[in-house]
RNA sequence: CGGGGCGUAGCGCAGCGGUAGCGCACUUGGUUUGGGACCAAGGGGCCGUGAGUUCGAAUCUCACCGCCCCGACCA
């Protein structure tokens, strides 16, 4: 393609909606436009880029098993009614009516209307496993989309279903699947880690993130520095850090700590660290009070206090709720003679002494504090955060907490849809038998966006070369020279027909300066320019995005130079 | 939904009671051409929408709408 007849509109400056570095690349390399908050359009160079990635997703799931097809966005009540979706899913399901006021959903998943396919055409265990796969568009009516085409309103995602005969059957295919998804992202060249995860919503028995590693994440992952234990942090557990070293003492004292309520000041004023104190937090789980107490450097986990409670809603109390449970204010809390509320305790307070916890009065505090002793004890279970450098639950070492971006996730689905649709099948012994499921998301968007967020600089994208929008970007530095735009336009034929897939920087009108900028925002891996001043040598430049250096070769080796780089660039994403 | 910010030319911004501005982009002509060229001449605005205050509103007041950020939420 030739930049003068290409639909490529660049932005110097950056547009002030954006926040994120792949937010505002997306904008000012032109892959993209907005349309409204959430929606966006894609312009030409955002969806090559779109298509290469929907084309490795295309390769790898047929390379598994899987097969494609594709399943409309409006969906129909009773679908969702009949797994109960329709009442618990809540705002985030865009719902509209036809002109029948008939109910119709636009979907944000297709375990429904999979499960209602597979089960009017399925009829033996012959037919099994099945693996069926979409890539399409999704809807689901954010709260707060955000971020660009990282969390929209509408994107493209790739959903895929299997059902199988039996659970073993389910947990091969499973493992099918993950490491289908690793050799996607991987081919995407992107940099990632599989984590263990809280299944949600969707429900089933286990789970897997795909997730980007990038500052910018939304998601918190905890990372083995040495073996390759990754959990979200929803969901991760780690061995705390020692207590500090407090040997059982005397009974409790109560010291004053006027208008001191964070554990950071009391222990600032007591000379004592953060992991000597008990925090205690007031959370009402479906209405009723519940107080959890965490050691003091450490953080509630919420999802795992949920999880144990079995609670449809948590959150953390109010001001007023906190005052009524423990009569004290806010930052005076503590367990010593509270009654009447369920405490649940993190297992990292279990075999410490002497804590310091709130008095349940205003500006006192208590220090000496035994649990057993000085309170009954408590429901023991996991309920923190890791934090940076508590041990590896697999081989102990440390544990890093960064961030990720969410592209992939796999569930084992179990029978939960098939049972709730009756998505049956009949047996070799003769008996209907319901067929278990497992569902596997990619979101194509968002993976565009991931990719820039972690293939970035100054100037601007670094596209890996397999899904970079064109391969090499050619440059013409002086196109009024008829020798110089003689050469370059044979160097447009022979790279095109040796392969490449390439844009033409053939404009009159913009300076070499301004071609430069434009390919290093670009970003295409690979830059041939020729100019007026190499030429006098008879010498090309080649450049890669990613390098600092430019190669100067005489023309007759260009082609051969080329595809030595273009080489090198695949390394980066081949498995 | 709670908190905060912003809506003025295509983009980025200034102006904050008295004639609507700047830079970039765009059009025309000319000179240029190796890291976002220069000169000259142009075109382009319901100052988000509506109501109010005022002799007079982009500017003050109120309401609404849109967009962005933090939080809540997130198969």
């Amino acid at each position: 393609m030739r930049v003068s007849k290409a639909f490529i509109p660049t932005v110097k400056e950056t547009p002030q909606e954006a926040e994120i570095p792949s937010h505002k690349l997306m904008l000012r390399a032109g892959l993209m436009r907005k349309v409204a908050a959430g929606f966006y359009e894609y312009l030409p160079l955002g969806q090559k880029v779109i298509l290469k990635i929907n084309q490795i997703i295309r390769e790898e799931m047929e390379r598994a098993g899987a097969q494609e097809v594709l399943m409309p966005i409006m969906t129909p009540a009773e679908l969702w009614q009949e797994t109960g979706r329709w009442q618990k899913y809540g705002k985030e399901l865009m719902r509209v009516k036809d002109r029948h006021e008939r109910d119709y959903a636009l979907g944000p998943t297709h375990e429904e209307v999979i499960t209602d396919l597979v089960r009017r055409e399925l009829k033996s265990y012959k037919q099994l496993p099945m693996n069926l796969f979409q890539i399409a568009t999704k809807f689901r009516d954010e709260v707060r989309p955000r971020f660009g085409v990282m969390r929209s309103r509408e994107f493209l995602m790739k959903d895929g279903y299997s059902f199988d005969v039996d659970d073993a059957a389910a947990d091969k295919t499973y493992w099918i699947m993950v490491e289908a998804y690793k050799r996607i992202f991987k081919r995407c060249g992107l940099n990632f880690s599989p984590v263990e995860a809280d299944s949600g919503l969707i429900g089933g028995s286990f789970t897997h993130e795909f997730m980007v590693l990038a500052d910018t994440g939304e998601a918190a992952v905890a990372m083995c520095s040495s073996c390759d234990y990754a959990a979200n942090l929803e969901k991760a557990f780690g061995n705390p850090t020692p207590h500090a070293t407090a040997a059982a003492g005397g009974p409790f004292q109560e010291v004053s700590t006027p208008g001191k309520h964070t554990v950071e000041d009391v222990g600032a004023l007591l000379k004592l660290p953060a992991s000597q104190f008990i925090k205690t937090l007031v959370f009402i789980a479906d209405g009723k009070p519940v107080v959890v107490l965490v050691r003091g450097d450490h953080d509630v986990n919420e999802v795992k206090v949920q999880n144990h409670l079995q609670a449809a809603e948590i959150a953390l109390a109010s001001g007023e709720k906190v005052y009524e449970v423990t009569k004290a204010p806010v930052g005076f809390a503590g367990p010593v003679g509270l009654s009447g509320v369920k405490i649940l305790a993190d297992k990292a307070l279990q075999g410490g002494h002497q804590y310091v916890t709130g008095g349940l009065k205003k500006d006192i505090h208590l220090t000496g504090v035994e649990f057993g002793r000085d309170f009954a004890e408590p429901e023991w279970g996991d309920f923190r955060n890791v934090i940076n450098g508590d041990g590896c639950p697999k081989c102990g070492k440390e544990l890093k907490v960064g961030r990720g971006i969410e592209v992939g996730q796999t569930f084992k689905l179990g029978t939960k849809y098939s049972q709730a649709m009756k998505c049956v099948y009949l047996g070799e012994d003769g008996k209907d038998k319901e067929a278990v499921m497992g569902c596997y998301g990619i979101g194509v968007t968002r993976t565009v966006a991931a990719t820039i967020e972690q293939h970035y600089d100054a100037d601007g994208i670094i596209w890996p070369i397999a899904t970079a929008p064109y391969q090499v970007h050619l440059l013409c530095l002086n196109p009024a020279e008829p020798e110089v735009a003689k050469i370059a336009d044979e160097f447009y034929e022979k790279l095109r027909q040796a392969g490449y897939e390439v844009l033409y920087d053939d404009r009159m009108e913009a300076s070499a300066g301004f071609k430069f900028k434009d390919a290093d925002l670009l970003g295409f891996p690979i830059s041939v320019r020729v100019g007026a001043r190499g030429l006098k040598e008879g010498l090309v430049e080649i450049k890669r995005r990613r390098e600092k250096d430019v190669a100067k070769v005489v023309v007759a080796d260009v082609m051969n130079k080329v595809k030595e780089v273009a080489e090198v660039e695949w390394k980066f994403c081949t498995p």
